[in-house]
DNA sequence: GGCACGCTGGGCCGCACGCCCCATGGCTGT
DNA sequence: ACAGCCATGGGGCGTGCGGCCCAGCGTGCC
């Protein structure tokens, strides 16, 4: 009987997710909305499997299996997405994530996964082997970067902006120019654009395009 | 017995509402990935009811809505959507839907909602009364801009752009700059920023940071 | 045949942007 | 007290970007 976690912030994917595991004889034991609610459920229920979306309020997937991961290593991640991104794919597997779905996947697959995943106290071979084959490049890349940055570092992590950094980065994804995020924020454009070199530092993006497009992707900043 | 397409371009969704829609005794006749797929289905089918999600690919739901609306102006149609954008609620009733949804809604809320819409040939006292409460001040400031405008003005219609500048604003949201593209579609960089211009132009985005961002939300560019 | 439109380019210009340096004040942790 | 980080600014510099002209060529449409 495998005891299962599901954290989304979408109630309708959560209903559907715990219909179809419901009905796969599976055992949902708990929903959570963010990410740190998802700790927190965890942490009450102890169950056997998360399945965790990326983009979530408060506390992102990422993030969320990386704490998850740390403090309960037996605990079996699995990590859904809205869009397959290969960075995103790689960063989850190095959280601790044991399997990954798009959100393109059909409800079978979801059950499939969830069951290899279940049953082996670790991930299944053919799971371990399709996803080995399909990210390892990008694995492989995120490691060599990790060794030369002394920790795993943060390529769409858990926000590594400061707060005030990803207000400016907001609103310049709100549509706002430099010119319109100072007078906005009562600053000189001087200091906005201090704030976006450090962005695009953080985020290793070379302009605002990539650095408003990086930080959606990971849920820093909201498309609205 | 109500007939219904369901047009979303995550089959897990798509699923999850065919399975919670024929539980109560409703019958999915057929489902769609996008946009021009809805149309073809609707046209198929001939369904009483439609319910089509916001961000697809190449078709939008509100754009599909509008269209779909004027060819069966007594077909019934629910938006969808990811983010409750009010803009993008009132642009959904303008296009002609009948009752509009969040992916935060939980699945009863769908199922009512549903029944509601589909048992009067007109759309129910209660959602029409709460959707008009909820969103008035939206749609006549949509309205207004309206007849300011000529016609209903594409804020987040289907893509206004030919294929080849959406190709080139793909690149852009890809990360690429107007160097990278220019190379990889081998043609100059004045070629590149021609397009962009008069992308901008159609768009109303005054740089490629708001032209990706307002194609991402139309659904015109993917986020990868 | 003609006309519209899309794709391909060119030139020019002004400015916003990104990339370096730098300094100051405040707050926090040890 | 001191180091470290953050937010706030400055100056300068090069170039990428966007705006506004222009043109030729091909395709499709009436």
């Amino acid at each position: 009987m495998s005891r299962i976690v599901i954290a989304d912030d979408h109630q309708l994917l959560r209903q559907a997710l715990r219909r179809a595991l419901e009905d796969a004889g599976m055992d949902v034991v708990a929903e959570a909305a963010d990410g740190a609610e998802a700790i927190e459920q965890v942490a009450a229920t102890a169950p056997d499997l998360l399945i965790v979306d990326v983009t979530m309020p408060v506390l992102d997937g990422i993030e969320a299996t990386r704490r998850i991961h740390a403090r309960w290593p037996n605990l079996a991640v699995i990590v859904l997405t809205m869009h397959a991104e290969d960075a995103l794919k790689a960063e989850a597997l190095q959280a601790g994530a044991r399997g990954f779905l798009t959100k393109v996947s059909s409800m079978q697959e979801v059950v499939a996964l969830v069951r290899s995943v279940a049953q082996g106290d670790t991930m299944s071979a053919s799971v371990a082997a399709e996803i080995a084959k399909e990210f390892a490049p990008m694995v492989t890349a995120a490691a060599r970067a990790g060794t030369s940055m002394g920790t795993t570092q943060n390529l769409t992590g858990a926000s590594p902006l400061t707060a005030r950094e990803e207000e400016i980065l907001q609103l310049i994804a709100d549509g706002r120019s430099t010119t319109d995020v100072a007078r906005e924020l009562y600053i000189s454009q001087k200091t906005v654009k201090n704030h976006l070199a450090s962005i695009y530092a953080k985020l290793d993006a070379r302009d605002r395009t990539q650095a408003v497009l990086s930080a959606v992707r990971s849920g820093i900043v909201q498309l609205r």
